[in-house]
DNA sequence: TTGTACGCGTTATCAG
DNA sequence: CTGATAACGCGTACAA
């Protein structure tokens, strides 16, 4: 079942069913209608290999991410998909894990399987060490390089971020307003997004004139059991605080539970604030105060960014998007 | 950059790079080292579409799935995804939604797409009018399709399925013999794996002699508050009860927070079990007995099937993998 | 408006 | 063990 087959049904030639297959205006209402009638009739697809051959591009991108579990990730993945099927293309999923070798396989691998472009979701892909992004900036000589929530300069590389430090800040400041002046940072990753979170937090408590004290600055798995057991070490070392700003819903929700533990009152005697507005917010009780950082519209201004470097259009190399604080029951503003 | 250009430079024919790139044994040691050496020094990578041109296939599956943000298909996507690639296939993913129409339409651009096999994941695909599933049945032709946690009979369609029934049938028969005997049932859907699951509930209650009462048995919304409202307006109508099984963890955590609501003990005033085990299981308190659905164990046999039916092995039309109980602080036993 | 003929890069079948 | 050559199905100049 091939080209050939609807043009010699149809009584005309391959060029004429192809130019009807692909809209081509130079074809009579009559003899499109005729073909039409055959494809539909011989339930006609047009070969996408035969298709990609010729011109080099199959509306494919690849979508990288270090785990597709993760909620955030996986929503990511949800919003860039839909969005990408939109606009016509189709998407390979690709989970990588966090080691740099596979990461790089699974880059090539999408190269070798010509994508149109790939996107790497979630900040874990810009390694700290400029030499370890060189497959990426590579990459980019030949097609168009998105990332969601990470940055890298480069040509032909597009970063849709999310304004993480802001976000933070933002909150610390309404913690230190509501009158806590003890508080707790746990994070889980030191990546772009990671960094730039814990930047947040230290100027907003710079900017209120209290102290950056490392003791009260944790990294932690992300993971609800670590980070209780986390604040239990700590509390049991004696370090004192009356809040906690975190990275990640999970380690919140680790924070509720070690409040439950202590019989401490929520917000009362600890304030909690999560990250990224995900279901475990209100799993809780009380629940979960937490900064929604806008996966979709990251995802969104994402794809369009992509089809404007399709189409020509003059885009930006960086978009941001601005994090909005969900208050809920955790928090006392 | 292509086979002439290795070729040329071996000094051989293209054959013999074809060869050597399949691994064909009939090839010198030396023309094989000289033909390999070229190819490292050209970067060359053999071009998909050609070669999925002349074979007709191109290694990759295609994923469907209603929701990759579901944490349940999320984990299932990435266990599929990884049992993939360690059998050297790519994996082309989409979210179907749950409307009839998109999934044929996803169903045929994935068989457009020329894909090896489609994996329908979840209980979501089958249709309970058997017309509706025709064209499952009919892509089967083709190319195998596995459906995970979902039946449909047909030639060429695989199923692996978790045991449901056993499983809730088993955990309804504990809440009975911890003494609950009013027990309310909570469920989302009524697929293949929610009808199953409803059985065991039903069973286990006939079986230990204990009437089966519509005004105990809901449907609800995947989502914390509307298992939490609905329970509260059970209540306010009457319906005394002091257990809850559901067919999600989510529901069992708005049941839950029902009970922080109501200041009912847990577990002595009200039991409650939840489904899937998921993360949601340990971010409330106290932490949820759920059912281990066991996606991993799932995913890992439904990828051995396939790669059994690409081998032209013998393999089972359906395989059965038995659920755990995972006993935590919301029941008594 | 329509048709012919060629190229895309690979694999497979022969013949040697 | 190696090489020449015919598919594979489509898009597209170019010719009509």
């Amino acid at each position: 079942m091939n080209i050939y087959d609807v043009s010699k049904k149809a009584g005309v030639s391959i060029a004429t069913v192809s130019r009807v297959l692909n809209g081509n205006p130079n074809v009579s209402e009559k003899t499109r209608a005729r073909v039409h009638a055959v494809m539909n009739e011989l339930g006609y697809t047009p070969n996408v290999f035969a298709r990609g051959l010729g011109l080099g591009s199959i509306k494919t991108i690849g979508i990288m991410c270090s785990d597709s579990s993760d909620p955030y990730l996986a929503h990511a993945i949800y919003y860039l998909e839909r969005e990408l099927r939109v606009n016509g293309y189709d998407s390979i999923l690709c989970c990588t894990g966090n080691s740099l070798e596979t990461k790089q396989q699974y880059f090539n691998l999408l190269r070798s399987k010509k994508v149109d472009a790939i996107i790497l979701a979630g900040s874990k892909f810009i390694e700290p060490k400029v030499k370890d992004n060189t497959y990426i900036i590579d990459g980019a000589q030949e097609i168009p390089i998105m990332l969601v929530n990470g940055y890298l300069e480069g040509d032909n590389i597009y970063s849709t971020v999310c304004d993480d430090r802001m976000a933070v800040h933002k909150a610390t400041g309404q913690l230190i307003a509501s009158g806590c002046r003890k508080i707790v940072y746990l994070y889980t990753s030191n990546s772009f997004s990671g960094t730039n979170k814990m930047k947040g937090y230290r100027d907003a408590l710079t900017g209120h004139g209290l102290p950056v004290r490392p003791e009260y600055i944790h990294q932690c798995e992300k993971n609800v059991i670590c980070a209780r057991d986390l604040l239990l070490e700590l509390a049991k070392d004696g370090l004192v605080f009356d809040a906690v700003m975190t990275s990640d819903d999970t380690l919140a929700v680790g924070a509720i539970k070690y409040a439950h533990m202590q019989d401490l009152k929520i917000p009362d005697d600890l304030s909690i604030v999560g990250y990224n507005n995900s279901t475990y917010a209100i799993c809780t009780d009380p629940e979960l105060t937490s900064i929604d950082s806008k996966v979709e519209a990251l995802c969104t201004a994402t794809i369009n960014t992509l089809m404007g470097v399709f189409n020509g259009v003059n885009v930006p190399s960086r978009t941001t998007i601005a994090a909005d604080l969900i208050k809920r029951a955790t928090t006392k503003f």
